[in-house]
DNA sequence: AGGCAGGTTCTTA
DNA sequence: TAAGAACCTGCC
């Protein structure tokens, strides 16, 4: 089907935002997969785009995933180029990043993964997870096999010394045992969709592996509550570099997450 | 070859 | 309560 946007929507910053792992450049367009869903999606210019899947999928899920009803257009005439000058520059160079609705799961036991990860390998890792305990969904546009991201009864089948297999490292231990916090019932991911934000920290903070930073994008990126905002190595030394008076959390609540894309892909992508 | 990568836990004071 | 060390693995 083909559909037209408005709104901010690139698919390489998305891809290169660092909140997903499993969304890459594929053939003349994109993969993205998604819990059990895999989707191929091409630009063809004017706002328009083609995407492989049913317009029923799409209502359904995908137009959920890609935050269609939230306008980052709006979002981004929050900043003020005089009194923020270089967030506006962020804004303008990652002009087109969504925040995607992701599932709290998935982004749990990949954020877990992320630490002390660059990009590369956290993708890695996550592929090897999805072909070992999830089931295969698709083919994409390159002729790959496509795998699920395992719910938690899938992953739970996984030793600790299979996912150790999946270069996890150290932090084999962690998806183990959230997986069977998750399995057992004593985390309910979906219940905490109803709690509030400090309360989630606090839940989230209680999981083994879990500190202040995996926490926030798990709140942002899984949760989607925009003013999460993950202080990360990068972010750390554009606050110190460029605001050394502090950041303005309180006039971009309740969107300082989006701010925080911004920042974090315009500095890595200049290494300011 | 040694250091570091989108951190967290464990140990020590 | 707060620093400092240890931690898997892969890639410069």
């Amino acid at each position: 089907m083909i559909i037209e946007i408005k709104d901010d929507f690139d698919l390489q910053k998305i891809a290169d935002s660092g909140q997903c792992f499993r969304f890459n450049k594929c053939a003349d367009g994109y993969s993205a997969v998604a819990e059990d869903k895999y989707l191929f999606i091409k630009e063809l210019g004017e706002g328009k785009y083609e995407l492989s899947c049913s317009e029923d999928e799409y209502e359904n899920f995908w137009k959920q995933y890609f935050d269609m009803d939230t306008s980052y257009r709006d979002i981004r005439a929050l900043i003020d180029e005089s009194e923020d000058e270089y967030l506006y520059r962020a804004s303008e160079f990652g002009q087109g990043i969504r925040i995607l609705r992701q599932d709290p799961w998935e982004m749990l036991i990949s954020f877990i993964i992320s630490q002390r990860k660059n990009i590369p390998a956290i993708k890695a890792s996550i592929e090897k997870i999805c072909a070992l305990a999830g089931h295969k969904i698709a083919v994409d546009a390159e002729g790959n096999d496509v795998y699920s991201f395992p719910t938690p009864e899938e992953l739970s089948k996984l030793t600790v010394a299979q996912l150790s297999g999946c270069s996890l490292g150290y932090r084999d231990k962690y998806v183990h045992q959230a997986t069977l916090d998750v399995v057992s019932g004593a985390v309910d991911l979906e219940s905490w969709k109803e709690i509030d934000d400090d309360a989630l920290m606090q839940k989230l903070l209680a999981l083994y592996g879990v500190g202040v930073k995996v926490a926030n994008c798990e709140i942002l990126f899984g949760y989607h509550r925009l003013d999460a905002f993950p202080k990360d190595v990068w972010i750390n030394k554009v606050l110190d570099a460029q605001y050394p008076q502090g950041f303005l959390f309180g006039k971009y609540k309740p969107y300082n997450g989006v701010m925080q894309q911004y920042l974090f892909f315009y500095s890595r992508s200049n290494g300011l």
